[in-house]
Parts: C-alpha cells; sequence; structure tokens
DNA sequence: ATCACTTACGAAGGAGCACTTCATTATTAG
DNA sequence: CTAATAATGAAGTGCTCCTTCGTAAGTGAT
C-alpha cells in the first residue's frame, strides 16, 4: 500500500502541470491547443498550467512557427536548459566526462587520461578537470548543475563507497560520494559502470525500448549491467550483477585465452595482445580463431546463466572487445542457442566508448525525473531552486 | 514517458476515493475522522467519498465500536466480500485449490490427488473438483469468482500455454489458459508454480517485506523464482528462472545425490529416497552426510550464480526437500559464504506446501488491485460488475 | 437521574479548478 | 479587399474540497 495521501484541488493542478510538462519533453515545442489535445484538458485550462509553468520558470513561448493557416498559434517549449547533469565516467586509463541539459541532450564531452596507478589526488583532480572542460565548453556555471551521476569500475556499498576495485587501486575503501560532495556543490549519484553503460543501450544504445536488458561488459576485465522492468537493478547491497566472481561462470580467466594466445608476438603490450588475436581472427587465422572459440566457450557459460535466470529481450555485448563483435558475436550466438530456453536478441553495443558517460546522463536524467516529474513527489518548485 | 491523460475535477474524486480503498484495506474498518486523518482529506469531504462508495458498493457501514468517549463513530470498511479469488496449484501428485476475498484472505482450501501420470481429461477434472470442493466449503456462487490464478510445473508462454513440463507428461503443448478460460467463468492466469511460491513467501512468508528475493524450489525437481522490485519476474518471454537447464549449474543432477545414496534401502520408492537420506543425515549417518555434502555443494553454485547476478535480500529454500532444511541450510549457508559477494539471509520456507495455491492468491489480488485500484485505470467500475 | 464533558454528525458558506460558450483578433488564400 | 481559418480572451457554470458552527449521542461524575 504506497500513499494515503489524499488530493487537495491544487493537487490536480499539480497533476494537470507535470503532465503538460510531459508533453511537451516528449514532443517539441507545441501549442496551447496541441498540448490541450494531447493530454484531453481543455485550452483555457491549459492556458492556465502553461502560464503558471511559465511563471516558475519551466516553460518558455518560442516564436510562433510561421506559414500556418488562421492566426498564428503561440508555442511553449520545455526549458530543459534551466539546470544542467553532467555524468562522469571514471575509468582505469580516462576520466570522462559529459554535460547535459535537464532532458539528457549532451552538449559537451571531455576525456582526461590518467594513469591506472595514479594516485588518489592526482584522479579526483583530473575529475575536477573533465567536469570543468565541459562547463567551460558549454559556457555552464558550476552552480546550474543540479545534478552529476558517476561511473566507476569495482563493487559499490549502496551508499557510493567503494569496496573494491580491480583496475583502480587507490580507489578501495574510498568513499567517493562523500568526495565528491565536498568537490562539487551539487547531488552526486555513484553506479557502477556496467550498470550505466547498461542503461544508455537500453535508452537510446543497441536496446533501445527493451524492459529487460543483459549488458556484458567483455575487455580485459569482464562486467554486467542489468536493466530489469526498465530500471538499473542494482540488487539490495550495490551488488548485482557480479557473477565474474562465480569459478564456475568461467568468466575470471575467460579473457587469457586472447591475451596468451601464441600468435601474440613477444613484447606486445599486455592491454594490446586479446586485440590482436581477435584481429588476427578476422583475418582467419587459424589458431587465433581457435583462441576465440575457447574463449566465447568460457563467456558462453555466464552469459548462459544471466539468460537463463532472467530471460531478457536483448543482450547486449559492450566493453573494449565489442569492437571486434563482427567476430565474437555468431559463435556466441550459436553456443547460447544450445543453452537457452528462450534465445535472446543479442547485439553490439552502439554507443562505444562513451557509453558509460552516456548511461551516467540518463541515470541523472531518470533521477531528476523521480524527484521532480513524478505525480507522487510533491508541487513543482520554482526552477532556479 | 507514461501517460499524458490530464485530470477533470472527477478525477480528482476517483483519486481520493482509491486513496480511501487503500486505507480502509490497509487497516480494519475506520471512522470518518479516523479516515480522514489518514488520508489528508477533511471530514465533510470523505464523508461523501464513502457515500459514494458505499453506493457503489466497494464499502460497508459496520456497527460503531462502544466504549468509547463521546458519540459514537460511524464505521466502514471495505466490502472485500464483493467478489473472490481462487488460486490453484496444478502439481504432479495433486490439484491444490483455495479461495479467498478480494483482500487474499483465504476462505476455503481443497485438495485434490492425481495420479502423475493421468491423462489430460482426468486432471482437468480434479481441477474442476478441486475448485468447486472451495466454493462449496465457502458458500460462494461460481459467478462470484471475478479471478482464477494457477501455478503449475513446467515452462510457459507468456500467454498460458504450457511449452514443456518434466513433471507433467500429459500438459506439454497445452494451451491451459485457454482450456481454463473455457471451464471457468472469470478472468484466469497462468504462472509458473515456483514464481507463485516466491511470491507468497516474499507477501507472507519467510521473506516478507523483502524486494528483491530468489525462492529455490528443491525437490525432486529442482525450479526457482524471483521477485525482483517486489514484483515476480518473468522474463520476456517468461522463461526466466529455467537455471536448471545450464549444465554448469550443476543442478539438474543434484537431487541425484539423495536419491542413490548407498545407505537407501533397496526397494524404497523413488519419491521416498531423498527423504531418507536427509532423515539418515538429520540422525548423524557419515554416508547420509556426504551425500548431503555433495548435494549442497552443487546446490550452492546455482544458487550462488543466482545471489551474484541479483544479490537478493533474501533467499528462501522451499520445496519438498525443504522440510530438512535443518540439515541444508547450514552447510548451504557456508558455500554461499564463501562464493557470494554479499550474503543475503537465507531461510527456510514458512509456507510448506501451501506456498504455491498462496502465490497464487497474493497474484490473483495484485492483478485485480493494478487493474482496479490504481490511479491509472480509469473509474472504479459498480462492484457486482 | 442530572449535568458536564467528549466526540461525531450535518448543514451552510466560501474558494479553487476545469469546463463550455462566444465575441474578438491575427493571419492566409483568393 | 474580402472570406476563411484558427487562436485568443472573457464570462458564466458546475464540481470538489475546505472551514465553520450549531446539534446530537454517547460517557463519567455528582
Amino acid at each position: 500500500m504506497a500513499d494515503l495521501r489524499g488530493g487537495d484541488l491544487s493537487r490536480l493542478r499539480q497533476l494537470n502541470s507535470l503532465t503538460a510538462i510531459r508533453a511537451l519533453r516528449g514532443a517539441g515545442p507545441l501549442t496551447l491547443s496541441a498540448l490541450a489535445e494531447r493530454t484531453g484538458l481543455s485550452r483555457p485550462s491549459m492556458k492556465e498550467v502553461v502560464d503558471e509553468l511559465t511563471g516558475l520558470g519551466w516553460v518558455e513561448e518560442v516564436p510562433p512557427s510561421p506559414g500556418t493557416m488562421g492566426r498564428p498559434a503561440r508555442r511553449y517549449r520545455f526549458r530543459a536548459d534551466s539546470g544542467y547533469l553532467v555524468g562522469v565516467d571514471i575509468g582505469g586509463h580516462n576520466v570522462r566526462a559529459a554535460l547535459s541539459d535537464l532532458d539528457g541532450e549532451i552538449l559537451a564531452e571531455t576525456r582526461q587520461p590518467v594513469l591506472p596507478g595514479a594516485p588518489l589526488d592526482e584522479r579526483l583532480a583530473a575529475i575536477e578537470r573533465a567536469v570543468s572542460g565541459c562547463l567551460a565548453l558549454s559556457r555552464t556555471a558550476l552552480d546550474d548543475l543540479w545534478t552529476m551521476a558517476v561511473g566507476t569500475t569495482g563493487v559499490l556499498t549502496p551508499e557510493g563507497r567503494i569496496t573494491y576495485s580491480a583496475a583502480i587501486p587507490a580507489w578501495r575503501g574510498l568513499d567517493l560520494g562523500g568526495k565528491l560532495r565536498e568537490m562539487f556543490p551539487c547531488e552526486v549519484l555513484i553506479e557502477n559502470d556496467s550498470r550505466l553503460a547498461a542503461l544508455a543501450e537500453a535508452r537510446r544504445g543497441a536496446a533501445r525500448g527493451a524492459r529487460d536488458v543483459v549488458f556484458l561488459h567483455v575487455g580485459r576485465r569482464m562486467g554486467t549491467g542489468l536493466i530489469i522492468d526498465g530500471r538499473v537493478h542494482r540488487g539490495f547491497g550495490a551488488a548485482a550483477g557480479e557473477i565474474v566472481m562465480l569459478p564456475q561462470s568461467r568468466w575470471f580467466d575467460a579473457p587469457e585465452h586472447l591475451n596468451a594466445c601464441e600468435i601474440v608476438p613477444k613484447g606486445t603490450a599486455p592491454e594490446d595482445a586479446a586485440g590482436y588475436t581477435l584481429a588476427a581472427a578476422r583475418r582467419g587465422d587459424p589458431v587465433a580463431l581457435a583462441a576465440v572459440d575457447r574463449y566465447v566457450d568460457d563467456l558462453a557459460v555466464g552469459t548462459a546463466a544471466m539468460v537463463l535466470i532472467l530471460d531478457p529481450e536483448v543482450v547486449v555485448l559492450g566493453g573494449g572487445f565489442s569492437r571486434s563483435s563482427d567476430v565474437l558475436l555468431p559463435p556466441l550466438r550459436e553456443r547460447l542457442e544450445r543453452a537457452c530456453m528462450r534465445m535472446p536478441e543479442v547485439r553490439a553495443s552502439t554507443l562505444g566508448e562513451e557509453c558509460v558517460v552516456m548511461g551516467a546522463i540518463d541515470y541523472a536524467v531518470e533521477h531528476l525525473d523521480d524527484q521532480l516529474f513524478t505525480p507522487d513527489t510533491g508541487p513543482l518548485p520554482l526552477s532556479p531552486r
């Protein structure tokens, strides 16, 4: 039994305001008549709603569109620029950031390289630089940032403390949420990077429209993100998706098949070895193909476990190795066909490197929508908070 | 972006009617003042709402509670008896049914034994008998049945056709939903039995209050049910939870460790073998304990996969073998401690044999609530439909 | 039995929101 | 310049909820 709050007349207005905002956010600038038709309200009522929203700063009039019959209608749009969001992807080698408006439209992106072994301060400074870079590029003031969503590798507590991170040694035990809240005067959300990537693929990428999605991060390290019923699944202790920890999933050592392939020339940097093998496999090298086969054999076990447990609509292959999805997808599909009860769609990521930042943006948008634009959350505040 | 329907004044009333109903269903009979306080509405408004609901047949006045100061207040209750629900559990050896009111309060239960190899007609007749038995016991007319929820073993399509059932050979390929809709003049919902058991445990059993639950059906056959974010997780093709199909989960053959234990006397019925081993293990028989150890070793692999993937709050052990949870839980916990990232609560089912029927009832209640008592679903109809 | 106290009931008056209707206004097409 | 088109603004209506206040129906003390 959810909320027991009964509704006042003002609540009705609030409901209608939110409906108007949703309609405006869904489809570009709209006239009063269009809004009225979409929402089912009468024109005069809609006028009052829009006037109120304009007064609060959530909605703004735009010039009428010319060339129509009759008296030109005034048009209104949602002011997605009343506030801004940043998404940050803190990886081993790079810190990426993106800045968007309240609709998740990306306005600026930056990247700051960091050494994997860099000390904590250096990495935090890179975050600072990445974000200020975005602010400068989009000419946005720090105070106009409403929410920052951060994706990083590692296992997190629900509050944003890092339990464990294989990729970034300095991260271990860090209260990342607390640190970033000291650095930035906005709300800070921390999430696992694979989960954010999954969200991005489900919102704007290869799994757009699907409500149940399994995202596989395949690369030097394995990771997963789950979208269940359209939302990021964290689990009770924010530890969902860690199947790589199970030896029988055969995921932990799977990348070694590619790294340790005989055909990789001595002296190749460890981070390039797998790429070399995958490229050789694409050319048809039999030794490389055999290594890929062994790799996919292992990959398919953990994947089949997730598919059998969750029965997702789509499985998305992302992460570094997904650049070679042409090599990986056919054999993976073949193994899953045999192992699964119902075969899901298996697709390659379409967002690539920007996947996590985009997911972070999407996550922030969703958080904001839950807070502001949901009927249960009280009246709309004045826009500039 | 959900619905774009704006709200009329009548919608406000509808909202408040639903709030009143929710309040009444949440806590026994209430006076107007109590209702007003809980919902935040004024007394006169609440009076009007309650009068309307009384007229529609959803609410009814009950005698005032004596022994209070001041003028005795009129009290109202939700008429949970405006309609009735049946839950059915179609197992290999038994068909169970339960009848409840709209609040899921169980009013009658029946059981009809069936032979596992019984032909289709016989099993359908048993269902018929089980349901009419419930109707007779509770003196309810067939026409007062609103919804029937059915749990059965096997893999289903989203529409309620049976893809595959190991336990009931005659079931294979059957359009069970269609058949039952011919037999009963009410809405029919079909679901996998383990999923319903999971729901029951999450609503009224060992996992009450938890939003993410993994239910393990351990018995001669293995099955699972997942509750994610408080709701039954079916998956895109209603095939979620079938990890037993993955050889590496080691679930499929796990029960064989108990069945084929050396100490089981020759000639024991196959369905009693595992029970014999478990009982011997409880007495401390070393051979039986070793078999249990091997069994739990295997059980823990698939369980760890689910826990690592989903990070549930609670894992519930149900099914036939859960009668021996005192023997199974400690070693299972020990293995999971080692394998899992975050250890969930591991508990034994508290509902036992009635688990699936109760889950069916809960499922029907939830379906009804979604249809009738949710703000987005339009106005409340007249109670006797 | 009576009186004070407590609490609920019911009626009356008021405010807010959305609806319908209609005269007015701004633009395009001929 | 006129007719047609479509949006605007103002006026009047109905519904829902709110507050207020006098009345009714009990309990407990004298």
